[in-house]
DNA sequence: CAGTGAGCGAGCTTCCGCTTGACTT
């Protein structure tokens, strides 16, 4: 066969649409990703200042890359075509050593989206590999194995074996700490909104108070914080004559969201789906796969999932216009192509996530696709061509009341222009509407003071840390689900009732590192480093120089925590007041491999040891042991906390949490404990079980309805309602 | 809707970023 051409790209699916667009003089063959990296086991940096690094063939990609030096033989010419970006460009330079022969010629070809056109163009214009960006891909993995490889083991020595700190997971893990310690700061304070009834022409408006002598009393810290202070401005606002004041309307336009990326297909594949990001990933690569649409077809559904670009290629966008125009009509239609420009932190080697071939509607698809496929589908298709939609325009309507010296507001929305909504629509928040009223007369009705209390912020949920890395600049798309898999393997995090918190190990672990390593996990390092990667690509400074500037806040720092590691060691052992039982030495808790212990300070020559309590799993009072009358402590079990007798292993009495509730069941004495499912979802059911089997989803509440008196057990998602009379107890 | 629950005191652990493996007797 005259002068074949080998082409090697990094997924199989992309090896997949190739071969369908290039003859047969092509042979096209995947490399999966990275073929070679840094060996698992030991640095392999040199640490004379040269920074030169020793690679090794991947152990998964072994076969593989066995497989392409066997086909290579065959060929003069090999063209590679990993993404065009930092890692890309490494993944050829690593191709072309592995595979190097004397007369072998590597070309590069750089293209951004699998489309024949942009494939065959980029064919015209081979071009070489370009050293400085595979340079600046070597420094970001060199700086992360020394950061990692470093640090690492210093954790070892003092915390516990087999743990780990990274330039990403360490801030992700401060992250989530950072929100716990804001929780545990927190001071809730009460206040009161006042809230008056008005009827202008026949018509009720329900307002809230506003302003008193210009100074605003509806915001957590100008409002009334008592009852009394409340009850006074409302003696106060009978006395006044109420007019309307000032009439307000305006339509203010809302623009459709950008197409999907992974950091946003993960969080509202979390809000509207409850999926999580794994869950949400995984389902998303079946339907990049493709899947069976009868008649033995399989196509991808979707582009790539793994990106950081709102990228829509211009074919795509012409296809999603003339699909709005046919279904929904010109006047759907946005005037313009509608685009999207990525932040700058972008690598921008993939388009935005997007169906493939906008005409398969969701419910054409219906028959082909499981649930979870799908409902990701829809929710993919529904943003895409929402962004070829009109704008949709909301009616704002704002009442001023005035009397006196007081005012009262209400607000009202009404959708004037669906637009996009009528695709997206859950893109889109309108509020209520409100009554047609004028300028003119107002008589008060009634007024009614209502109780506020501040909140905690709340935790993250795994997307919503995803969102905050995104923002910050750590991690990339194809690392955002391991990396909190990390952390929860590490036993840093948990999850509780799908938020995270970061346990005592999770805590002390970067409270620790952040202090001894303040330069390192501060996002604003992976900002600085990228900016150094970025001087690198574009010739501006050199590897080794590079290096040198982004390792020395990590040398000297690892030089002083080095000379005070017998501090931090002894600092890790917490004193107690308590004396050995065994032996009358200091009894101390220390770190051992399954959390916190106590021990005796004698040791090695006594060597008496006892479980900890839970710190944080709620208030659980003094319960005693029903088989040896021992106090039962909380501790933490493979499956979450528990209850334990102290006197384990003597006495091996457990029990699950209990939440100070009890069974509303009649007949019924027991009280309501936290379980889990088989699939480590929380619930809560009686204790008595199986003799009662009252179960419920959400946290017991134990409050009586004030109209009917009948128990309310749950919250639900949108308040709290009596289940016998239906009366709104309090809202969410 | 519904597993468990002892002992920790030393022996090899760890990073981030690409990508899906599978066949041979």
């Amino acid at each position: 066969m005259p002068d074949r051409k080998l082409l090697i790209i990094e997924s199989p699916a992309k090896a997949r649409s190739l071969r369908t667009y290039l003859g047969d003089e092509y042979e096209i063959m995947a490399s999966n990703g990275h073929v070679r990296d840094l060996p698992r086991r030991r640095l392999a940096v040199k640490e004379d200042g040269s920074f030169e690094p020793t690679y090794t063939v991947l152990p998964e990609a072994r076969k593989i890359v066995a497989r392409l030096k066997k086909k290579v033989r065959g060929f003069e010419k090999v063209y590679l075509a990993a993404d065009p970006d930092r890692e890309g460009e490494a993944i050829c330079w690593h191709l072309s050593q592995l595979l190097g022969g004397e007369s072998r010629t590597f070309k590069r070809l750089r293209f951004n989206a699998i489309t024949r056109n942009a494939v065959i163009k980029s064919l015209k214009r081979p071009q070489g590999i370009d050293m400085n960006l595979v340079d600046s891909q070597q420094a970001r993995r060199v700086m992360d194995r020394l950061v990692g490889y470093k640090i690492s083991p210093y954790l070892w020595r003092t915390l516990g074996k087999g743990l780990s700190a990274g330039r990403v997971q360490t801030v992700a893990l401060r992250v989530v700490k950072e929100r716990d310690d804001e929780i545990n700061a927190f001071q809730p304070h009460d206040y009161w909104l006042v809230h008056a009834n008005f009827e202008v022409d026949g018509k009720k408006l329900r307002t809230v108070l506003r302003r008193r002598s210009g100074k605003r009393v509806d915001t957590e810290k100008g409002a009334p914080s008592s009852k009394t202070a409340a009850e006074k401005l409302v003696s106060e606002m009978r006395q006044l004559e109420w007019m309307v004041a000032k009439v307000e309307r305006k339509t203010v336009t809302k623009n459709p969201g950008p197409p999907y990326i992974t950091s946003t297909l993960q969080q509202a594949a979390a809000s509207r789906l409850s999926m999580s990001p794994s869950r949400t990933m995984r389902v998303a690569q079946q339907l990049y796969e493709g899947v069976e649409l009868g008649k033995g077809e399989t196509s991808g559904l979707i582009t790539y999932m793994r990106t950081d670009s709102v990228r829509m290629s211009p074919s795509a966008i012409e296809a999603c216009r003339s699909y709005v125009r046919s279904a929904y009509g010109s006047d759907a239609l946005y005037s313009r192509p509608r685009r999207y420009r990525s932040a700058k932190s972008a690598q921008d080697a993939h388009e935005a996530i997007r169906p493939t071939d906008v005409s398969k509607t969701p419910d054409s698809l219906g028959k082909h696709l499981s649930r979870d496929q799908l409902r990701l589908y829809e929710m993919v298709w529904r943003r895409f061509v929402a962004t070829q939609m009109r704008d949709a325009g909301i009616r704002k309507t704002k009442v001023v009341i005035r009397g006196g010296k007081m005012e009262t507001v209400c607000s009202g929305e009404r959708l004037e222009q669906p637009g996009f909504a009528r695709i997206d629509p859950k893109q889109l928040r309108v509020g209520n509407p409100l009554p047609e009223v004028e300028e003119g007369p107002a008589a008060l009705v009634d007024t009614e003071v209502e109780k506020r209390t501040t909140r905690p912020p709340s935790r993250y949920t795994e997307a919503g840390l995803v969102t905050q890395m995104k923002k910050l600049g750590i991690g990339r798309p194809s690392t955002y689900v391991s990396i909190i898999d990390t952390l929860k393997r590490r036993k840093y995090v948990v999850l509780e009732s799908r938020k995270l918190r970061a346990t005592e190990l999770g805590g002390t672990a970067v409270d620790l590192l952040v202090e001894l390593f303040p330069d390192i996990f501060d996002p604003s390092f992976t900002a600085s480093m990228e900016e150094l990667l970025d001087d690198i690509a574009g010739g501006e400074i050199d590897y080794r120089e590079a290096l040198e500037r982004l390792s020395s806040p990590l040398s000297s720092s690892l030089d002083i925590a080095m000379e005070n590691i017998d501090e931090v060691r002894k600092r890790l052992i917490q004193e107690t007041d308590e004396r050995c039982p065994k032996c009358g030495s200091p009894l101390t808790i220390r770190w051992g491999k399954y959390g916190r212990f106590y021990a005796c300070s004698a040791f090695p020559n006594c060597r008496y040891t006892r479980p900890t309590e839970m710190d944080s799993a709620g208030d659980i009072g003094d319960r005693e042991c029903p088989e040896c009358g021992g106090r039962l402590i909380l501790r933490s079990g493979r499956y979450g906390p528990f209850l334990a007798c102290e006197n384990t292993p003597k006495c091996r009495h457990t029990e699950s949490v209990p939440t100070g509730v009890g069974c509303p069941e009649p007949d019924c004495d027991g009280e309501l404990v936290i379980r889990r499912t088989r699939k480590g979802r929380q619930f809560y059911s009686c204790n008595r079980y199986p003799d009662c089997r009252f179960a419920i989803w959400n946290p017991p509440v134990d409050r009586r309805c004030p109209r009917c008196g009948y128990p309310i057990l749950e919250k639900r998602k949108r308040g709290i309602y009596c289940p016998n009379c239906k009366k709104k107890i309090e809202s969410s």
